[in-house]
RNA sequence: GCGGGCGUGGUGAAAUUGGUAAACACAAGGGACUUAAAAUCCCUCGGCCUUACGGCCUUGUCGGUUCAAGUCCGACCGCCCGCACCA
């Protein structure tokens, strides 16, 4: 018996689903639609094994809605702009566009011998002019719907490699690859106002159903909406005010001193006189923005000597510091302190011997009695010490200071959001133009429609430090397109979140060069049905991508609000770690186990320590290359094991023998086919069949309800375990049985119907050696017989005091009374109720009955 | 520090969402076939007690609610993920 052989097998239905055009798909409006998606990778140069699991995600679900009668579209394209191509040129002395370009190809390779459902006409790369042109227009079209904007901003800034450095590229206040020190700098850079959607991204999370809460509730805490008030300080000796945000203005009494940030006016202000303020100013600025940094940092301020009048309580002066944890993006960039009250506050006024007066006083609490000591009263309660407030509670007195703040003038209601705006600009060469011109008489121009796409040159030098672009005499240099006076171009580029914030739009009509998209073409096809990829992307890619959509809406676009409307993030791959006895990390196939049954190196012989299981990464080698894996068992084992055992949003162990079982249930179900009859059929007849042999047509007729259940909730584990059950009671059928051929035929075919989203070429194979001419890529989904499905027996539980004694089997949905007497009847259960008589009987029809004496 | 999640056999997991815990696999052990191996097939496989029939226990720990708890509630322990000192 010829073992299934999965080169030949999987490359020729390749080929056939290629030729005949299977999965190129046209709007078509008799048809429901189906968008599948899973988040497009960046050509880092090979597929990795968390590629493998998303795009085997996303191809059983394309797989199945097609032959469940959608019209389905799953496109594939390339996220190609960003940062790796530059490190590639400086270390490889490659053109960042000659490596992207022979990364994807050699990608596009590997996913095409995965045999995945793409309709390849439709891919692009988003480093393309063809690509990248319609952001450009999108972006002066959000320019003219004032939302874009320019504005100085702080940026972390290498001085040797000349480049803004992103938060993660900053250790220790280091540069990652240059090791000099980064400085704090003023950058002009362009924003996009997401702020101005914040409250509907905040909101219309609550329409987002089938995406997970974990990210609805990570979205939520990112956009951040704070309910408070702004409150306005006289500063004695002063013109100005300090204008302060504080979301507990019901503590306004308990004030003991007001802080602002290192980078506010007033701080700015002083340090002009103050040296030593303007060094306190500087070492908050090193501090890094990270949070690990700012968590570690110690709470200091720097009293200004300022002194603000408290706006409710007569000659209450309070003084002003420069604080270190107060943020010039949040809020105001000032607060007011209230130590009784906030755990921060109070271990500043500790620190700084400010007064401590609590305000809001515990239920619990002896009136006039309660006293803060080491940790501060966040809780309810009732108001004390506080003038008009006292005995409100705390949201009363929120209401009311507020209404007396706004009567005096001196303060409002307010919402806040943590939320910024998003900036775009990247000092980089390999992104997208931004496209815009700087003229000294004009100021900022956009580039007139017609003159798009700016387009990148080619031909830069990557050898020095800072943005090419910039150096780029040529390209740099034009004519003002406002007034013909020389002028110089932007030479920023956008981030790369921006390609990717559209790109599912531009796969509805990937060809059309006048628009980025058709609005008849995203009318139909949008959104995106089911989205599919890692939990990394939760917050900002998805929230950018809402934004996006949104902004589109508002230049007419498309009209619709949310781009995904399903959204799956699945798990990591995890594999063991070894390491030999210097803390050298080994790849897992240099590892193997000697006489002794200890682990080797393979070579050296050295002894190897298995670590704990951790994601794939390079830099722990605890890898496996996919590319092995599908030329030593092919791709359907390796989409088998993906799916087998661990659900989709867990993390997944990659282990050999997990493989070498995927590899084991091909060849078992190839086997099944082989040993078909399929000669002269013999007719199905139910009523001739043994009840062993019924049961297997049930059973197969069960199982396309039961998987197409767990597919339709991506339980991919579970449909497998019902496939392989289906396997078991075929293989288990007896040959000789009277109809067990027929039975056998029709069992099989159910089962390759029903397997053929998970292992498409095998179940393809199989099809077609059972002698159908069709394709099974083409196929519909089996639907069950509703007289092999129903059950007229149902096994019931029984339990004495919620002990099982036993079960029965009763017809299905009989009287209560019947079941009580069979429950009594149970020799078991007469032993248990031991003489007793039954105080109560809860009986829950079809499935238990519990005596209670 | 805050927020979210998880904890079930040697391992990955399942349990119709309060109703027979451990489906389906992996690993392990035993057997059949074979000159032998591979492949394949069959059996055993949570723990303890029992020759057997069977009994008792078991879902991180301790309590609670309920006729009934892996599932709900409270406290604790452990692990993982995310983050914003957010006023």
């Amino acid at each position: 018996m010829a073992r299934y052989n999965h080169k030949i097998t999987e490359a020729k239905w390749q080929k056939v689903w290629e030729d005949r055009g299977c999965f190129q798909v046209h709007e078509d409006p008799e048809r429901p639609k189906y968008y599948v998606l899973e988040m497009f990778p960046y050509p880092s140069g090979r597929i990795h094994m968390g590629h493998v699991r998303n795009y085997t995600l996303g191809d059983v679900v394309a797989r199945y809605k097609k032959a469940r009668g959608f019209n389905v579209l799953h496109p594939m394209g390339w996220d190609a702009f960003g940062l790796p191509a530059e490190n590639a040129a400086i270390e490889n002395k490659v053109h960042p566009g000659k490596w992207t370009r022979e990364n994807i190809a050699e990608m596009r390779r590997q996913l095409k011998s995965m045999g995945l459902s793409y309709d390849w006409t439709r891919e692009f790369a988003t480093c393309e002019p063809e690509y990248y042109r319609h952001e450009q227009k999108m972006f002066l079209d959000f320019l003219e719907a004032g939302l874009a904007y320019r504005k100085e901003s702080l940026v972390n800034w290498d001085p040797v490699e000349k480049t803004v450095l992103a938060n993660e590229q900053v250790v220790d206040g280091k540069g990652w690859r240059s090791g000099a020190v980064v400085e704090k700098r003023k950058l002009a850079q362009w924003n996009l106002k997401i702020t101005a959607f914040a409250e509907e991204l905040r909101g219309d999370l609550q329409e987002l159903e089938r995406w997970p809460d974990k990210v609805r509730i990570m979205q939520e805490n990112w956009i951040g909406r704070s309910e408070g008030a702004y409150v306005w300080f006289p500063i004695s000796g002063r013109d100005q005010g300090l204008q302060v945000y504080t979301t507990r203005p019901d503590t306004l009494f308990g004030a003991s001193f007001c802080a602002v940030s290192a980078n506010h006016p007033i701080a700015l202000d002083l340090a002009g006189s103050s040296s030593e303020l303007a060094t306190f100013i500087a070492e908050c600025n090193r501090m890094g923005t990270s949070e690990a940094a700012i968590e570690t940092a110690e709470k200091l301020g720097f009293d200004t000597g300022l002194k603000a009048r408290h706006p409710l309580v007569e000659d209450c002066q309070l003084p002003i510091y420069v604080a270190n944890f107060v943020l010039m993006e949040y809020g105001t960039g000032a607060i007011f302190g209230c130590p009784g009250h906030d755990q921060r506050d109070l271990d500043f006024a500790r620190k700084y011997g400010l007064n401590v007066v609590p305000v809001v006083a515990p239920q619990s609490a002896e009136p006039g009695a309660f006293e803060i000591a080491d940790e501060a009263y966040v809780g309810d309660g009732t108001m004390v010490n506080s003038d008009f407030l006292d005995g409100l509670g705390v949201d009363e007195a929120k209401s009311a200071v507020i209404k007396r703040l706004e009567a005096l003038g001196a303060g409002e209601r307010a919402v806040n959001y943590r939320l910024r705006d998003w900036g775009v600009s990247r000092q980089r060469y390999w992104g997208c133009p931004i496209p815009v011109i700087h003229c000294d008489v004009c100021g900022v121009v956009p580039v007139p429609a017609e003159d798009l796409p700016v387009v990148l040159p080619e031909d830069v030098n990557l050898d020095e430090p800072g943005n090419p672009l910039a150096r780029h005499a040529i390209w740099k240099h034009v004519d003002c397109p406002a007034c013909g006076k020389p002028a110089e171009r932007e030479t920023d580029t956008f981030d790369t979140f921006f390609e990717s914030s559209w790109y599912f739009a531009r796969f509805a009509s990937p060809q059309v060069d006048d628009i980025g998209f058709t609005k008849s073409a995203a009318d139909y096809w949008l959104p995106v049905d089911q989205y599919i990829g890692g939990i990394e992307h939760a917050v900002l890619h998805l929230l950018y991508s809402r934004f996006f959509t949104r902004a589109l809406r508002k230049c007419g676009y498309l009209d619709i609000d949310e781009p995904f409307a399903g959204l799956l993030t699945q798990g990591m791959v995890c594999h063991a770690t070894y390491r030999d006895d210097d803390g050298n990390w080994l790849l897992p196939d240099t590892v193997v186990t000697n006489d002794q049954d200890a682990l080797v190196h393979h070579q050296s012989g050295v002894g190897v320590t298995r670590g704990r299981s951790e994601k794939m990464s390079k830099s722990k080698k605890n890898v496996v290359d996919p590319e092995h894996i599908i030329k030593a068992y092919g791709a359907d084992t390796a989409r088998l094991f993906m799916l087998s055992d661990s659900p989709p949003d867990r993390d997944l162990d990659w282990t050999d023998s997990g493989v070498e079982g995927a590899w084991r249930y091909l060849n078992r179900l190839w086997r099944l086919v082989e040993g078909l009859d399929t000669g002269a059929a013999e007719a199905l007849d139910l009523d001739a069949l043994n009840l062993a042999t019924l049961d297997v047509l049930r059973l197969a007729h069960k199982t396309i309800g039961s998987v197409s259940a767990d597919l339709d909730r991506f339980h991919f584990n579970k449909a497998v375990a019902r496939l392989r059950e289906l396997t078991n009671g075929i293989d288990g059928l007896e040959r000789a049985a009277p109809g067990a051929a027929p039975v056998r035929r029709e069992a099989v075919g159910i089962l390759v119907q029903l397997l053929a989203p998970i292992l498409p070429h095998l179940a393809e194979e199989m099809w077609a050696t059972m002698g159908h001419e069709t394709l099974l890529a083409e196929t519909p989904w089996p639907e069950a017989n509703p007289v092999l499905i129903r059950d007229d027996t149902v096994t019931v539980a029984v339990q004495v005091n919620g002990k099982l004694r036993g079960t029965l089997e009763l017809s299905k949905d009989c009287a209560n009374a019947d079941a009580e007497a069979a429950a009594l009847a149970l020799d078991a259960v007469t032993a248990a109720m031991d003489g007793k008589a039954a105080r109560k009987i809860i009986i829950v029809p079809n499935r238990i009955v519990n005596i209670v004496t």
